[in-house]
DNA sequence: TTGTACGCGTTATCAT
DNA sequence: ATGATAACGCGTACAA
């Protein structure tokens, strides 16, 4: 039904090696075949067949980005930005959602590998289990050795793997984050920390250990809890605090998204922000200049970083088998942080106010 | 360098056929042989060239999504109850960012169609332009007569073609949704329609104006002012709002993530709401409870509608050609709606609170 | 139950 | 400049 190279070559009176010079012009066809030969592309409607392409010159056009969720704008912009860099390189951008689950993310993986994608990029923090990382590294050897590219953007590739790797200082900016709470004179902090066992909660979580040690402050003394890092998270948690009324002057969320979410419960409490209660966030995302009070929280260069990510993926940049390319973490300083108030605990119970 | 199906029928002492016969386990093979096949398999690391096998099987295990915002919610619900319906068909879902441009969406579909996707979901409303349509219904007309399944999810599919559409009833819940605001006695109303020439905000617009028209009210007397449906529209639109002193009790925003950056932004600008203006939005999507206060607003079955168009499109539900499938919208009041109250031009220049 | 052999639609290498 | 033709790796009648 679908026409082929050859239909079109016997309706062109040519052969089907010459529609194929045609359609990729990478060899000279004489000015009349070349129009004899697109009218009767025209007239059959004739669409490449990808796959055929793709045997024959053992390569696709395809380039696959992983995302633990599609609708976090963490996220959005690693895709929009890695999808940039393919257009460029003329690849289609595939997004695969794991939904956070390490299965899916192994299963996308190999599916994109069995698709003979040009490349495989694998987006933000991943499970800190020994199994998946190993069972990680598996496919990253097979995917290399036949040709897929794999870029890492946002965790660290498995150990001895070829793949590169784009990682933002979650560790230090956490830290400098922790030193500005500190400096403003906040010691009973409550910190959500983002899903357990991942790799960016870890990293955020250890930065800000460190900083509170480094001050003389035992981090136990603080309060760790277990959160995810979507909004939902953060209202949860919010409402969590308010009915517990835990004692803490600043809450530091996974996040900008949680954040958003701790705001929006402890406003819904009567909590005020940053009167009461100082509030951070993570990553800079655009919601952290929509939420009213602005978020004090650590910009991290997602953009560029994907940015580079596709680079890499497409071949545009060249690199040396597993480098790590390190992205920086800037402070910013915004309103949502102040200096301690009354504290959560003291807080609860006032007049619900809007 | 990899292993192809001879390598391991070699390995394993049988011809490729039996290979390929264990692999796709759909005739008998001896158990004896099955073992030494799937040892060999093991042992070679095999991993099945996707397009070869599409090549020869003249079909794919790949779904393809188009949405025109990775990081827009609406699309998220959408684009994970599709995957859902995907998976369950053993079938690998590919998201393509069309970032809402019209060509974009036609390079996607022709990528697809070039993959032989098993089925193309094109998901939300699109350009209302005479010429997308046309080019759009070529393409649709191509990817049937090539065995790719096309189900469009939010908006018809081109006349006359043989894909399949999940609509919603945009019209009916706009209608019902100005009704409401009519109701508790709104006359003077602000409407951010959207982006224009776009269907959803041209079937929003459209009911709404029926229902003004029906309760002997011009359409006219009431604001229409074009915007996207971004958060960052709504941002933007509130501000306009109030630094014109627009005369009017209730604003009508084209989604619920315009609703809430409109109620970020007149609340930072000391409006408050719906005490002073009233706001709505559309959707239901978790935001709109998430907001303070929470949003009236028009509930689509997003969820479900995706499901449906995903069980079509992988054939889990057989339909006829060109059917339309129409979800039903469900008014949701909540707090957002109240009597009138002064008016945004009342209420501007009064002290900013917190 | 298993093997042989051909076709799927392209690209790329030789000739011409 | 153009035409034959051999891969590419897999699925599947058909034969055994």
């Amino acid at each position: 039904m679908a026409a082929t190279l050859a239909d079109v070559a016997a309706r062109a009176g040519v052969s089907s090696a010459t529609v194929s010079r045609v359609l990729n012009g990478n060899y000279p066809v004489a000015e009349a075949t070349r129009r004899r030969v697109t009218e009767a592309l025209r007239e059959l409607n004739y669409v490449v067949n990808g796959p055929a392409r793709a045997l024959a010159a053992a390569t696709s056009e395809v380039l696959g980005v992983l995302v633990n969720d599609v609708s976090d704008p963490f996220f959005g912009v690693l895709a929009s930005g890695i999808q940039r860099e393919a257009a460029e390189a003329d690849l289609l951008t595939m997004i695969c959602h794991t939904a956070g689950s390490a299965d899916d993310e192994l299963r996308y993986m190999e599916l994109l590998l069995r698709q003979r994608a040009r490349a495989i990029v694998v987006t933000g923090g991943g499970p800190e289990d020994g199994g998946h990382r190993r069972r990680t590294a598996d496919l990253v050897r097979q995917s290399v050795a036949r040709g897929t590219r794999v870029v890492f953007c946002g965790r660290e590739a498995p150990p001895d793997s070829e793949a590169a790797s784009v990682v933002f200082d979650n560790h230090g900016g956490a830290a400098a984050l922790t030193r500005l709470l500190l400096a403003a004179g906040h010691r009973r902090i409550a910190y959500l920390t983002g899903p357990p066992h991942h790799t960016t909660s870890s990293a955020r979580v250890a930065g800000a250990r460190q900083a509170l040690t480094e001050a003389g402050i035992d981090p136990d003394s603080c309060l760790w809890i277990r959160s995810g890092f979507s909004r939902a998270a953060g209202l949860e948690a919010g409402r969590e605090l308010v009915r517990a009324a835990v004692d803490c002057t600043a809450v530091v969320a996974g996040n900008d998204l949680t954040a958003s979410g701790v705001i929006a419960s402890l406003r819904a409490c009567g909590v005020r922000v940053p009167e009461d209660v100082s509030v951070a966030g993570f990553d800079d995302l655009p919601v952290a200049v929509d939420v009213v009070p602005e978020l004090t929280t650590v910009r991290l260069p997602l953009r560029s970083g994907a940015v580079t990510a596709g680079r890499i993926a497409t071949g545009t940049e060249r690199t040396a088998p597993g480098v790590v390319v390190r992205m920086p973490a800037e402070l910013r300083s915004r309103e949502s942080v102040a200096a301690p108030g009354g504290g959560l605990s003291g807080a609860v119970g006032l007049p619900r106010e809007r």
